[in-house]
DNA sequence: TGTACATCAGTGAACGCGCGTTCACTGATGTAC
DNA sequence: TGTACATCAGTGAACGCGCGTTCACTGATGTAC
C-alpha cells in the first residue's frame, strides 16, 4: 500500500503467457501424470481460480500447450527443410525440438490429453506433417509412388520420433553418449544400408 | 450361507493374477495417468485394501507389470531371433507384441513409474535387451566394429518403438491402414535404402 | 481322525489430502461523454 | 480534465469427490501333534 514496488499488482500483466510457462516448468519436471492447475497457479503466484479466464479449463490448458507445441515443432523442422538439407538434417531438428521443449512434447503425443479439434492446434499440427511430408517426397525424388512417400514418411517419423522418445525417457543411457544429436545421427545412418543376406535367413 | 455356490468365497484363490489381469485391462482403457488401486479392485471384485497384500502399493503393482510386461517381450522378439530370421521380422514382433499387450506397453518405457532396480524387472529388461542386440549383430555381421552395432541397435529400436508408439496412440490414422503389420512391414522396407542426392544439398 | 493354533488372505471403516470447479466478490482498466 | 459505468482479471472460500494408505478385524487354510 505505502510502497507500490512491494506490493503484487492484483493484475499480471501477462498472465496467460506466465500460466503457459509454468505449465511447460511443471510438465518437464513431473510429467502429464501428475501435472494439476493449482501447482501451476501456484508456480505462477496467482490464486488457483485465475486459470479459468484464460483457458477455460484443464483440457483448455492443455489444448493450447499442444497448440503451441506444433507451432514450434513446424517451425523447427521447416527451417533445414526449406533449405533443402537431407532428410536427416530434417530428423535432427525434430529431435532437438523435442529435447529443447520436453513439456510441449510429453503433451503433443497424448491426444487424450487434449482438445483435438480445435482449430489453432488443428492447422499447426497440419502444417508440422505437411513440412515432414514434403522432406520425404524431396528425398525420395518427384517421380516416387505416393504409396513410397507413405512409407517413406512413415519410416523417418519412426525412427526420429522412437529416437527422441527412446532418449528423453532415459532407455538409451546404455548408450552412454554426450551429445543425443550425435548419437541420432548415426543412428539415422546405420539405417541407410541395405539388409544383409544371410545362410538359412528367409526373405521377407 | 444356505448355497455355497452363491456367496463369494472369501479367499479368491488367485487373487495376485486378477489383480494384474484388472490392472491391464485399466491401463489399456484408460493409461496410466488414471490408474487408480481402487478402480482396480473394483474391477477384480475384492476390497480395495486386498491389493496391499500382494503388491504392497501402487508402485509394486506397476513394477510387476512392467516386469510382466519386459518378460513378454523377451519371449515374442526371441522366437523369431533365435530362427534366424531377418532383423525386420524382430522388429514386426515387437511391434505385435505392442498391439497385444498395450497395458504392459504404456508402463514399460515410463521409469518414473515403477521400481527400476526391482531384481526380476532388471533380469527380464536385460533379456530383451539382449535379444535385440544379437539380432542387430546378426544382421551386420560378425565383423562389424561396436560402435555400428550400438548405432544399429539404437536405429532398429528407434524405428520400432517409434511406429509402435506412432501407432497406438493414433497418429498414424492418415494411413488409413488395415493392418499396422503391413504398414510396418512397408516403412521398414522404405528405410532401407541409401539417401538419394540433391542437387544443391549439403552432405552430412 | 480330531483338535489346537499359527499364518495367511481379504474386509470395511476411517484418515487426511489434493484435486477441479463454482461462486460471489473486488480491484483495476478502459471507454464514452 | 473529470466522471460514470461497463468490462475485464484475479481472489479466496467453499463444494464434493476419489484417491492411497492405515488399521483392527475376521474368515479360511494349513500344519503339528
Amino acid at each position: 500500500v505505502t510502497s507500490p514496488r512491494a506490493v503484487r499488482p492484483y493484475h499480471h500483466g501477462d498472465l496467460r503467457r506466465a500460466l503457459l510457462a509454468a505449465t511447460l516448468a511443471e510438465l518437464s519436471a513431473s510429467g502429464p501424470s501428475r501435472l494439476s492447475l493449482r501447482e501451476v497457479a501456484r508456480r505462477a503466484g496467482v490464486s488457483h481460480a485465475a486459470p479459468r479466464h484464460h483457458f477455460g479449463d484443464k483440457l483448455g490448458l492443455l489444448t493450447a500447450v499442444a497448440a503451441d507445441g506444433y507451432r514450434l515443432l513446424a517451425d523447427a523442422t521447416s527451417r533445414p527443410a526449406e533449405a533443402s538439407a537431407p532428410l536427416e538434417e530434417v530428423g535432427l531438428s525434430y529431435v532437438a525440438f523435442a529435447l529443447a521443449h520436453p513439456g510441449h512434447f510429453a503433451v503433443m503425443f497424448r491426444p487424450d490429453l487434449y482438445n483435438v479439434s480445435d482449430p489453432d492446434l488443428a492447422r499447426e499440427r497440419d502444417r508440422a506433417a505437411s513440412v515432414l511430408l514434403a522432406a520425404v517426397t524431396a528425398d525420395l525424388g518427384d517421380d516416387a509412388a505416393p504409396d513410397a512417400a507413405v512409407a517413406g514418411l512413415i519410416a523417418a517419423w519412426s525412427i526420429t520420433h522412437g529416437f527422441a522418445t527412446l532418449w528423453m525417457t532415459g532407455n538409451l543411457s546404455f548408450a552412454d553418449a554426450a551429445d543425443p544429436q550425435d548419437l541420432a545421427r548415426s543412428a539415422f545412418a546405420a539405417l541407410r544400408r541395405p539388409p544383409r543376406r544371410r545362410a538359412g535367413a528367409r526373405e521377407l
